[in-house]
DNA sequence: GCTTGAAGCTTTAAGCTTGAAATATAATTC
DNA sequence: GAATTATATTTCAAGCTTAAAGCTTCAAGC
């Protein structure tokens, strides 16, 4: 027999895994709790959702407007994905598609003004409230966790540029 | 004026939302990317998805079952969601709907054989693909991120027992 | 026992998400 | 310049997800 005994500690090799799958549960679980949150408030708040929220908040930090597929690169979901979003946040005047000149494949997003002044106000409440969620967490906890959780990930790391 | 200057640093009342800010947009987006990369290796390794997966691994460490409603509670899904994955879970004969001896209106899902061995195959693979994909964190790492996660939220605390 | 309200689950409509196929345009190669 | 290959986006089918409405059953109060 070979088998770990309950006198003999486990080597490491065995309880690492365990601990990183610990540690991926309870990421998860205050993913989950945070989101769902989020998804609340702005549901009832702002009549909205998270992922229009995301592509509004991307589209914001771009002036001059994103390519679908940089969209997609940047939210990390799926192009038809994106397609669906963005069609709705149109349907509302939030967002338009403008031409790219020169590639007549590529469509444009950006925020009109609507979505613009729309925007400000979700995000100064978004801000708050993940603020007020993640309120056990202070300066110093916030600098660990932001270090600990950039080298947590190890494998395909994908470019974000 | 008393607006912050760049050359005055700006007072912790105003930089901790930011900073709590960025650790939730690090957070989600560890999350996005480990995520996206289980639910791949699940759909190609065993034609799967990770809310069956979820469903599975419940009910696999309850084994006399649990009720649509517990799973919906454990899961944080809503009620109506856990209906359809436990339709399709017991289509595919790797769960099934026992009654409630007493309760009429409960049901009560629970793995068949089937299901248990299949699940047994998927979740060794699940671990070590997570212990892969935090790679990055080492025993002491795992300590302190289950430490800093615990505490971070403050608000509404849902019991979970 | 009836009624009333609560609890457990399902159904529905709308939206999100993916992977794969389809379409259209651009760029390369020959 | 014609054919091929690559890129940008949309469409599609299937599944996931939610909130709200509906159905059935249970539990309390009368």
């Amino acid at each position: 027999m070979t088998t770990s005994s309950a006198l003999r500690p486990l080597p490491a090799s065995e309880t690492l895994p365990k601990e990183r799958l610990r540690v991926w549960l309870r990421l998860l679980k205050l993913n989950k709790a945070v989101e769902a949150e989020l998804r609340e408030r702005l549901r009832r708040e702002f009549a909205t959702t998270l992922p229009r929220f995301d592509v509004m908040s991307a589209l914001y930090r771009h002036t001059d407007g994103l390519k679908m597929s940089e969209l997609s690169r940047l939210l990390m979901v799926s192009n038809g994905n994106v397609t669906g979003i963005v069609d709705r946040l149109t349907e509302d005047g939030l967002i338009l598609r403008a031409a790219v000149p020169g590639d007549r494949r590529a469509a444009c997003a950006r925020l009109t003004a609507k979505g613009r002044t729309e925007f400000e106000k979700q995000a100064a409440a978004h801000e708050a409230w993940v603020a007020e969620l993640l309120g056990g967490l202070d300066a110093d906890d916030c600098a660990q966790v932001m270090d600990l959780l950039a080298t947590a990930r190890t494998i395909p790391l994908e470019d974000n540029s």
